[in-house]
DNA sequence: TATTATACCTAGTAATACTAGGTATGTCAA
DNA sequence: TTGACATACCTAGTATTACTAGGTATAATA
C-alpha cells in the first residue's frame, strides 16, 4: 500500500465490496480497479485479495462464476443482496469510524 | 469499541499522539479523553493502550513522569519532539488513506 | 526463447488490538 | 465493617488481518 498497511485492517472487505457493487469483476481485475479508484494508493496484494473474496463467497456476501477468456480461467465475483446490506452497513461504521477520528485530531490541533 | 474493532488498526498509535499532544495525560484518563473526544465511539481497552504506551516510551515518542496523587500512583505520559514529528506524518497518511478509502466508496455509489 | 503480463492459489509470518486475567488503593453505601 | 465499585497500573495468550513469498499455468511480446 502506498500508506501504511496498518490502516487497512478493517477496511479491506468494505472495498472490495464497494468496488464490485459499481461492476462485478475477477479478482486481477479488481486489484487494478482499486488502485485506479484510488489514485495509486491501495496496491493491494494477491495474497490480501483472494482470501477475502473466499471468506466473503463463504460467507454468502459474493458469488462468483467461472469464464473461460482467451485460455484463461476467470472467476467473476458480483455482490449478493446480503453482500449489499453487509456493504451499506460497514460504509455507516467507516463513516462513524472516520469522522471520530477526525474529530479527535482536531482535538489535537487546539 | 462502539465501531468494528479491525478499523482501529493502525490509528490507535495515532489517536494516543493526538490526545497526548492536547494534554499530556496518565493512561487511565487516556481512554476517558478519548472517548470524550469521540462522542464515546473509542472505547479503548487498558489492555490495548498500555502496551501502546509503552512501545511510544520505548520509541522515544513518548516520555514518562510518575505522579503520586491520593495514595495512587500515575504516570504521566507527554509527546516528545520527536513524537509531534511522528504525529504530523501519521495524520498525513491517514488523510490519504481515508480520502481514498471515501473517493472508492463514492465509485460504488455511481 | 526468454521475459512479462495475465490469472489463479496457499502456507507461514508479522502486526495489531482484544480478552481475560492479575495487583493494589481509595471511596461509599449497606 | 464489609463488600462493591472506581481508580490505576500491568501482562500473557488469542484472534484477526494483511503481507511475504512462494507455487501453477497460459498468452503475448521482445
Amino acid at each position: 500500500m502506498a500508506v501504511d498497511k496498518g490502516y487497512m485492517s478493517g477496511s479491506s472487505q468494505l472495498l472490495v465490496l464497494s468496488v464490485l457493487k459499481e461492476k462485478p469483476c475477477y479478482g486481477y481485475e479488481l486489484i487494478k480497479t482499486l488502485k485506479n479508484q484510488s489514485n495509486n494508493v491501495f496496491d493491494m496484494q494477491e495474497g490480501t485479495l483472494y482470501p477475502i473474496l473466499h471468506k466473503l463467497e463463504n460467507e454468502g456476501l459474493v458469488c462468483s462464476s467461472k469464464q473461460e477468456v482467451a485460455g484463461r480461467t476467470r472467476k467473476v465475483y458480483s455482490v449478493t443482496d446480503k453482500g449489499l446490506k453487509v456493504l451499506e452497513k460497514e460504509k455507516e461504521e467507516w463513516k462513524e469510524f472516520s469522522s471520530a477520528v477526525n474529530q479527535v485530531l482536531a482535538f489535537g490541533s487546539m
